[in-house]
DNA sequence: TGTACATCAGTGAACGCGCGTTCACTGATGTAC
DNA sequence: TGTACATCAGTGAACGCGCGTTCACTGATGTAC
């Protein structure tokens, strides 16, 4: 709106990148997603091989075979493409998880934590880098724009569509530290689940993280011999934890 | 040994820098580990404003008044310096936790581990690039040498001695899933701990990293409401799994 | 105690590199009449 | 169906930056006799 208006037609040259085509069904708009997720398939490549804090707009362009600047008409800063990998490194990983939940009998509790577990550890492995973006340490000089909330809270969600299955309440939240510490998860569930479950959701999520984040960076090495089979034991374990709990 | 020898005096100059000086008590000794310790402490205060993964020579040597070359008499390497540094953060965060431990009745293993989990937790939280630089995503292209494994082990060996204390035994170790998952914690401890302990060790010790980890790298924001009581609360839960277990 | 020599710390210039981002531009594709 | 104009994708050069590391050097500090 404010902007300059120096140069006659190219003015609004900036703010192209963010502004999707018109038309989704034009031939200019299918061939732009196209390239989008080109450039996001190329970002991923460079990710898995020199992580996230290294990927370079120069790189990608590079593998690509077009000039660095061209990237710009898609993305309109480094920031913003990250933003992009992020979101779908979320929804990519939610999708995994919703779809094994999904393919295990409602009913039996225990299976479906399973499958959740399992699936969110197969995940990681088999996306270490895209796993280290959102789950290990911040990039440096990058701050997750709002964006991404929503994304990231599809995957904790699944978590407690499994605890409302059992743990359903119209009782009054207690006033004690466990409410007060766990406050916004509380309003989030709407005030519809047992207190003392969704302690122990958090917890298990916890240890849940712990176990994949320990394993990928390095912590397990010589010690926890096998973590694949470490992991499959801790899930029964942690299983009945978050089911077997009563409020 | 093989390395050309064009010049006459300066041909030793490269590898200076990973040697001390000869009399630890010389002047110029004391000197030398002063500002080693100077330049460690730049990088430090580095790694809290942008992040490990972007620590720059250039900008320790600028915030210490000295030519960016003069940093190499000291450190042979970025990645040598970057060693000292996690060596130096296993260090403290385990001379934290022993000190945290020794200050509680030998006696009283619930609060013992109680102790070993808050300065953990405090430790991690005043010392948040500290703690990513070693239990968040690797830096990318900096592989940890040799070195580190020792002052690495530190941490989690006093969870073990915690449990070494109330499950010791002699019995032969079981064959099973849990005892093949954790053969090398189990070697480690020169099979003299109760196999079912050592998982339930494990498991803890996974809670312990994931609760820190998703409330420092912002997982816990709008949801944990209270990370800090809430950490309090799972203290006394995880210190019944890993003190009240019977093998 | 004094002198000759070796060692060491620190300098400043330079090499070679890669990066994000901007800019004015060319040509192709779409749109309105 | 054809023409005029606006939009868009992509180019290539350039700006300005910071980085790790090397090198030949100067001067100060330590060591051996």
């Amino acid at each position: 709106m404010a902007t300059s208006k120096k140069k006659t037609k190219q003015s609004a040259d900036t703010t192209q990148a963010s502004g999707a085509s018109k038309k989704a069904g034009g031939v200019r708009a299918r061939v732009r997603a196209e390239l989008t997720a080109e450039i996001k398939a190329a970002a991923g490549r460079q990710m898995a091989e020199s992580g996230a804090s290294s990927l370079s707009l120069r790189a990608i362009a590079r593998e690509l075979g077009m000039a660095s600047s061209a990237i710009y008409r898609y993305f309109a800063s480094r920031d913003e493409l990250l933003t992009a990998l992020i979101i779908d490194a979320y929804e990519d990983l939610a999708d995994s998880i919703d779809a094994a939940v999904a393919e295990v009998d409602a009913d039996d509790r225990h299976a479906q934590f399973a499958a959740l577990a399992r699936a969110l550890r197969t995940w990681a492995v088999n996306n270490p880098h895209e796993y280290a973006l959102i789950y290990g340490s911040p990039v440096p000089g990058y701050a997750a724009p709002q964006d991404t909330i929503a994304s990231a809270a599809r995957v904790p969600q699944a978590l407690l569509v499994l605890l409302m299955g059992g743990h359903e309440t119209t009782k009054p939240i207690p006033k004690n530290d466990l409410s007060t510490s766990l406050a916004g998860l509380i309003d989030y569930t709407e005030r519809s689940i047992d207190v003392e479950a969704l302690g122990q959701g958090v917890e298990v999520w916890a240890e849940l993280f712990g176990l994949i984040s320990l394993e990928l960076f390095g912590h397990f090495t010589n010690t926890v011999t096998d973590p694949e089979l470490f992991f499959e034991q801790a899930i029964t374990r942690m299983a009945s934890r978050v089911i077997d709990t009563t409020g």
